[in-house]
DNA sequence: TCGCGCTACTGTACCGGTATAGATACATTG
DNA sequence: CAATGTATCTATACCGGTACAGTAGCGCGA
């Protein structure tokens, strides 16, 4: 026995087939009678809905929106922050009956590409390299497109997180507590590794760069020249570790570190504790992100907060916002480039210089 | 001006619309030179290849298998243990092809359930209600499902850890370090909550159900009695905490606490040392899952270590092999019932009842 | 010179729906 | 009672591809 269809019902009721695709998807169309009897037979043959993939081709819309992130899938999704963002994004999404689908970047398969070959109304592309072939295909596309946590892109809609301004506040908070020996850790992949000669010149990623620049805004105002250990990408917790063991090795010891992510900075405080120094006592630490596990940490952690979830929520209104304007050939509609505050959370991490 | 198709292209070249799909799809049905002059037309059109909603209709598959979790989606994408889960899964599954698609459980939506209207060709069904509609349009649609750390159902391939033989070793573990004061602190919707009077009849999830189980399996063979403290499901940390404190409140303190999770055994320590007592030296705690954080906290949690990668690529085969089977049209090839093994990692957390 | 097989391409019929413009029959209105 | 609605259902033409069964042309052996 074949698959049921449409067809294959209006056949069985007696009715054309458009009817019963009514009975379905707009009840407004047909006689309330009609309608019972249609579904019942439905039921009977054990058909459950209009085939979504057909659908989806009919009216052009597929029902889903992709989400990219970082060829390295895995290491993304064991990071709380990333986490939290899809948690946001799904939340959003919900109301609008939009599926999320994830498409990895690194098309390890035969032939197959996701971001090509997956049917989706549009995408978020979140923390990518801009030169990645996946990138280039949702663009080639002509999807509905928006970006979070990257280099903002003419034309395409983006979300960032003033990330400069939070890694400012970071630094001003230690320097104002008498700080001047400032370590600061961070990672990446790909540019140098190792102590930094010269971190304004350095290679680095977007978001890397920015809090980098937030940093040293900060630091150079007040003549302060901090030394800074890049460890490439990897576990955060093994990367804080080395980099705050190259700092501690680094000539005279710094008193305050900074740290690209409060995941990092774990690693830090373990490092610096382990060297028989005590966090605040002997070192200030300061993670960025306010992951939740920031709070649970001993010593809670000072950080700079981020609202993760209004930046999931903004990115996923954009895209609808966008893929509803395709839909209604409503062309302009100029891309917006939106910047979400941070904010300096002071915890137990930091204290005054001995 | 109007889309670009295949027709388009074919009209363009002076050639068949079949000849364009070949080009793109086949590249072995026709002569090298005659695709370089469809390819080069198309790239001149701006075509970026086949449209994947109407590939999907055409060859019948959409290129997707889903992934549904509980209806607390937002819970579970803040929960690492199911984070190392999808990181397995998108690992498994990239060498496919395949994307992955996340199904909400809770449609809060109007009309759209995507259990129902989001074209995939499978799923997996992750620690969820089995009487969700969710889960009732998967089987109603007549996908390949894989039920991952749910209720085994016949007729459909199931992942299961051992849970039970997890928690018994746990047990067995502090019972052997002489402990015979033991609580036990467990989570879940639904079923009572506070201290319980009877473990065995009480209302419990799948999962919590299976471990519960497994401690009295060891407790009752020593002729232990534990308390056991239930806490509606939230937050872990707090979770934990709260179970903590009812157990500690609840007449003589136990000398060995038995947790559901790693992350409530955060919450366990947390409340035990704000309570002045020490661990391992006063109280011993053993958690579940050896989630990441459980090597990090502090003392370092013995836990029941299971092999959340394994689960998940183990997920996916049976998934892919039942989407294989379901588009060969080989009818039967019997559901499987697959249990991983646990193991005990004896870490910090525990001691010798003093 | 005929038959054969091969390559390269075409024609047609689907895949399973939906939009849109009719066609009917019956109720309403002036 | 004719004219106009209006609720219901139907016919047809897509949506953008792919499968499969041709057909034409050509080299080749006998």
């Amino acid at each position: 026995m074949g698959r049921v269809t449409l067809q294959t019902i209006a056949d069985r009721v007696g009715v054309s087939r458009m009817t019963v695709s009514n009975a379905f998807s707009r009840p407004d169309q047909l006689s309330a009678s009609m309608r019972e009897r249609i579904l019942a037979v439905a039921e009977e043959l054990g058909y459950v809905g209009p085939d979504p993939t057909a659908r989806a081709l009919a009216n052009g819309s597929a029902g889903a929106v992709g989400l990219l992130m970082s060829d390295t899938l895995h290491y993304t999704l064991t990071d709380e922050v990333a986490m939290a963002f899809i948690a946001a994004i799904s939340d959003e999404l919900a109301p609008t009956g939009l599926a999320l689908t994830l498409l990895s970047a690194a098309p390890r398969g035969e032939g197959i590409i996701p971001a090509r070959d997956v049917a989706i109304d549009g995408a978020l592309v979140y923390s990518c390299d801009m030169t990645s072939p996946a990138v280039g295909w949702l663009l080639r596309r002509q999807l509905p497109l928006v970006f979070v946590d990257q280099s903002p892109a003419p034309g395409i809609t983006s979300i960032n997180v003033d990330d400069r301004g939070g890694a400012r506040a970071a630094a001003d908070h230690v320097l104002t507590l008498g700080h001047r020996r400032i370590g600061i850790v961070t990672s990446g992949f790909g540019g140098d590794y190792g102590i930094l000669d010269d971190p304004r010149t350095a290679t680095l990623a977007f978001g890397e760069s920015e809090r980098m620049l937030g940093w040293l805004d900060a630091l150079d105002a007040s003549g302060v020249t901090p030394t800074v250990a890049r460890i490439p990408h990897g576990d955060p917790h093994g990367v804080g570790y080395a980099g705050a063991e190259a700092l501690l090795a680094a000539g005279e010891p710094p008193t305050a570190i900074l740290a690209f992510s409060d995941a990092m900075a774990g690693g830090v405080i373990r490092a610096v504790e382990d060297k028989g120094l005590s966090v605040p006592g002997d070192v200030s630490i300061v993670g960025f992100d306010d992951n939740p596990i920031a709070r649970t940490m001993r010593p809670a952690l000072t950080t700079v907060r981020q609202d993760i979830d209004a930046k999931g929520r903004s990115a996923v209104q954009a895209l609808t916002a966008a893929i509803e304007r395709t839909k209604a050939q409503t062309g302009g509609g100029r891309a917006k480039h939106v910047l979400l505050p941070t904010s300096l959370v002071v915890r137990d991490s930091t204290a005054p210089v001995s």
